[in-house]
DNA sequence: GTGGTCTAGACCACA
DNA sequence: GTGGTCTAGACCACG
């Protein structure tokens, strides 16, 4: 789990998107509980402050639910809704990237060659981070 | 050319992108004259300042130039330029959602299905605003 | 009896209203002891330090007492206490309902016509929650 | 507009529930600009960001939005949004009310008569202050 | 120990 | 000038 400092999106919404992931991968599994907010900061080089932003974007999205004093944990739907989130923010992208090039009139068959290199690829360290 | 001020991504880029398009589109052509500044400001309705910095941006990257007193021409290697461009941009938003479904655990089919669900849709609405 | 741990409002003020509830209604009545701290903690599925707090409140408000070794009894004037308690809670509820919609321009008709409504509305699911 | 620091209510809140209360009053309309966070930060005598907590409670809800170095403005259908909001929070408070007296054995001509004085009561400073 | 709120003060991008 | 993000550090209630 890492973090781009540099990027323009903002730190408690890339960390917010990283436990979405990770939700949906089944790395934290329905009930279980996430790191402590102190903890997360520690491991992500972060203030807590800004970790606690990001678990309350996910509390909001119903993803996850605070435990007082105990801790916070993955709701039971929380699994298939970070997965349906994800599908979600991938066809934002493809639908994104194939309006761009259509408006500079990059040609479909361009445009299938280059996602066939992009999923072709292996999954070694992409950062792609697609803004700045 | 359609602005969207709700969107996170700043007014300024948005109208650098667009330009960008309409070069690499040849909507502008090598030589030509870019609107005006004002005029540019009053038909996107935004700030000329705003517009101002749109053209800094794209007089640094060298696809358009000034010429004091007579406006902002088209670079000559400049519908080339933006057609690298926009293949760049594709491609990251591309690599982006590869490494996001990745990420999440979605199966490299499902997203075959979901770009061909994409460019298979037709260009009617564009606009589907990734960010905010 | 029954608790809702996802309310903003602490489990053991919950669990201290709904005693004081049972007295007024003379579920528990003057004399009698309370069900031991333990089997309530177990009933209510809670740590045994929570109702030993919620229990703290009452016996500082005089509804209840302790018996060294013997258990907690309800106070010679609970039921009546309990009972004014009870009036000034709906007081305050309605209170602050009239102040909040005079705050947003309802008039005194339309809520004349929500609170006919509310106690028409039969006593079937309780828990309305008012907060989170 | 004033705020209870005192209350276990969070301030944020407070000050979200005061602006809602004055959307739906129409004391700021669709289309007008809030006060800036620093000038409420200051009237309120709290920090900005808790004052900026409170708006961005108000953005989610879709009652305001911000525009970029502009400031924050009332939506369009902010207020009967509002509005609606207001009868929402007044009818919780009066279900709740009634809940409470049902489960403590007040009877309904009690509720009413009690009901019949909150509302019968001037609004010269109410400060009934639910919590705490 | 946990999450939640608040302050103080800083820095940034945007218009 | 505006809103937005982040840090540092404090305090609180809860379990």
């Amino acid at each position: 789990m890492k973090i781009d400092p540099g990027s323009h999106v903002p730190i408690y919404l890339q960390i917010a998107a990283e436990i979405r992931s990770a939700v949906a991968a089944e790395v934290y599994r329905p009930g279980e509980a996430l790191p402590s907010l102190r903890n997360m900061a520690i491991e992500l080089q972060v203030n807590p402050n800004t970790v606690q932003r990001a678990y309350d974007e996910l509390v909001r999205d119903g993803l996850i639910y605070p435990q007082r004093g105990k801790g916070l944990f993955v709701a039971d739907q929380g699994t298939t809704s970070a997965q349906n989130g994800a599908l979600d923010v991938v066809r934002k992208l493809f639908e994104e990237g194939v309006r761009a090039g259509r408006a500079a009139g990059v040609s479909a068959d361009q445009m299938r060659e280059i996602f066939a290199a992009s999923i072709a690829a292996p999954a070694n360290r992409g950062a792609t981070s697609h803004d700045q």
